[in-house]
DNA sequence: CACTCCCGCGGCCTCGATACGGAGGAGCAA
DNA sequence: TTGCTCCTCCGTATCGAGGCCGCGGGAGTG
């Protein structure tokens, strides 16, 4: 029993199968080994406080709580946790809340598993590591065109069939500004209407429908 | 060596980490085991012709072609193939297409592995496999809201963010009919305005965007 | 045959959405 | 302070959306 320690790790995402297949391949690995998983929030709190794992799989869509939100609460105690961000979806504006919030890593749950491993163990080391395509989604989607907090909750009750006016009272301002954030939305989203804004916020995951 | 047969699976899903979760769970399971994978439809039709494996299980949506075409390809050619369906969304319409094209069952990615087996031991037996909670998607969903194919048409274009008389002339028709089917649309979704009805046609995956 | 469903077409009317101008205050960083 | 971004508010004008009424043809089914 004389082997250097392994890169300790605990994911958190809400799909046992996957859960299985990360697990199975990071096992598999002579220098990392996967010390607990959790489904939800709560359970990833509490795996957290118990193992301390070196590095965190997370995923950004869990039941309930979000895996952003989950990451902050898990940062705002452990301020030096580092943890890394998996999503399903490419075009996912949560990337750069995820890594303001203090993300090491974000990675694609379509990514092989060799990229992934490398990833654990580059984040191991400290680093931050954004892979190229993602650094390139990043500049595509977010230079100039990131929506506001505002914006995005415009965009939330467009896409709950709100007029103008139910819009504007829902958030206590006047219809004039609702219009003012809505033109806004489509100049950002290249979007011709209200229904393209919805269609392609979706897409790039600005809103969960 | 006097083991009985197992059942002998091809796993189809463009993911390479639920794969592998998929086929830690059923090989660690002592009467089935992954015979081949496939991340695409061309894989999946040559490790079919390879193999015949007793049960597929199919991603319904692959880059290019489609799980629900690939399905259709492979039952073409061997009328007999088992074939489950495999899916992220519960809302998914393409759950009835799947099932009147041959689908023996459906399946969430996000059930349990007990659950996977065990569906996968019933169709195996040539059974039809239909979940409780999926049957009652199925009611609640399709009974008389399932939209027509050209309203699906007319949806997508919707999404497109086409105007009315934009989308009559892509489709040859007169506004005044596209006009009817957007109310259409509108009324079996159960949505206020054109915006709604591409919010929950995508939450429902009747449209992908 | 009668019935139902899907698709196509038309006019009319009301109201909301969008484009076009304009302006001011709050907060933050150089 | 200056400059920037974001949020807020306002009028006018046009155009499209959506609700309302109506119609007929074709396919499938009891």
């Amino acid at each position: 029993m004389n082997e250097p320690a392994r890169i300790r790790v605990l994911c958190v995402d809400d799909h046992p199968l996957l859960r299985e297949g990360i697990s199975t391949v990071i096992n598999n690995q002579p220098d990392m080994l996967v010390v607990a998983q959790a489904s939800n929030a709560d359970e990833a709190m509490a795996q957290f406080r118990k193992h301390k794992p070196d590095v965190t799989l997370m995923d950004l869509r869990l039941p309930g709580m979000s895996g952003l939100d989950t990451m902050i609460a898990i940062r705002t105690e452990f301020r030096d946790a580092r943890i890394i961000i998996l999503t399903t979806f490419e075009g996912d504006v949560e990337i750069q809340r995820a890594l303001e919030a203090g993300a090491r890593a974000y990675m694609l749950k379509s990514m092989p598993p060799k990229v992934m491993v490398e990833v654990i163990r580059h984040v191991h080391t400290g680093k931050k590591s954004i892979l190229p395509e993602i650094a390139t989604l990043l500049a595509e989607h977010y230079s100039d065109e990131s929506l506001t907090d505002r914006e995005i909750e415009v965009l939330k009750q467009i896409a709950g069939g709100n007029r103008n006016r139910d819009i504007a009272e829902k958030l206590f301002i006047s219809e004039e500004t609702v219009k003012v954030h809505i033109k806004h939305i489509m100049e950002k989203l290249g979007a011709s209407d209200r229904t393209q804004a919805v269609a392609i916020g979706t897409r790039r995951g600005i809103i969960q429908l």
